[in-house]
DNA sequence: AACCAGGACGTGA
DNA sequence: TCACGTCATGGT
């Protein structure tokens, strides 16, 4: 594990000294704050990793996850706030009231999630994926399972797991790929699959680290791997660039 | 004024 | 399987 030509511990120690803890993942009543970081200014709690604290919390990071495909955190956040207007997201159970709005009140939702963008799909999918939370009833879904929720994908299903659940499992996004493609670890055209278990077999670390991890690697896209050409420009983690 | 943002799905080869 | 078009608002 540690005889790895990947040092993908190294660079998760490197990425920490540099960004320290992120704190994902933010919940919006939370009255935590982190100066300076971009997409949002509150919500985090870095250092902090006994997240969600209840059921509402728990769904609170599930709507999020659906919201924030493909669109900045910042408009995912304004979505919420607004969403956060329409039900009180810290009182009574949240998701049998959110239910109870989306089959009620479809424009009034869809107004709200506008700026998260897609407003039509993801007002669909989160009709989805409350449903599939609700028929839960409180027990911890399997990756298939999660999976087959039309809207749920691979990355979504994974932060769901990984942030919703406290599940064992690490998040690919875009910035992962980009990174990691420009320091040769993985190739551009690997599968979600193949480079999930790439980072799952080469990284040594907790559900804890995973949920770090995974934020740092977005903290540190955001700061050279944001336009092209990707990462041109990264001395940070130049001396883990193979061949 | 293009381009990008913490993707997923449907379609046709 | 896989490349491509579509979905859409908001910031830079």
């Amino acid at each position: 594990m540690g005889k790895s030509r990947y040092k993908l511990n190294e660079i998760y120690e490197k990425l920490l000294d540099a960004y320290s803890y992120q704190g994902w993942w933010p919940i919006i009543n939370y009255k935590g704050e982190i100066p300076n970081k971009k997409g949002s200014i509150k919500g985090y709690h870095p250092n902090d990793y006994d997240f969600p604290r209840d059921n509402n919390e728990q769904f609170e990071i599930i709507i999020g996850t659906i919201l924030t495909q493909n669109t900045s955190w910042l408009s995912v956040e304004k979505s919420l706030n607004n969403l956060n207007k329409i039900i009180d997201f810290t009182e009574g159970n949240l998701s049998l009231k959110f239910k109870e709005l989306l089959e009620t009140e479809e424009d009034l939702v869809k107004n709200a999630i506008k700026p998260a963008g897609y407003y039509n799909q993801k007002f669909v999918y989160l009709k989805n994926i409350t449903d599939f939370y609700i028929s839960l009833d409180g027990r911890k879904p399997g990756r298939s399972e999660v999976l087959s929720v039309k809207g749920v994908g691979n990355e979504t299903a994974d932060s769901i797991l990984l942030y919703a659940y406290g599940m064992h499992e690490f998040v690919v996004d875009t910035y992962t790929r980009r990174i990691f493609v420009n320091l040769n670890y993985i190739d551009k055209k690997d599968s979600y699959i193949k480079i999930k278990k790439f980072f799952q077999h080469n990284f040594n670390g907790g559900v804890n680290e995973y949920q770090e991890f995974h934020g740092l690697i977005v903290e540190h896209a955001k700061h050279y791997y944001s336009k092209k050409p990707y990462g041109v420009d990264d001395k940070l983690l130049e001396e883990y660039k193979l061949n």
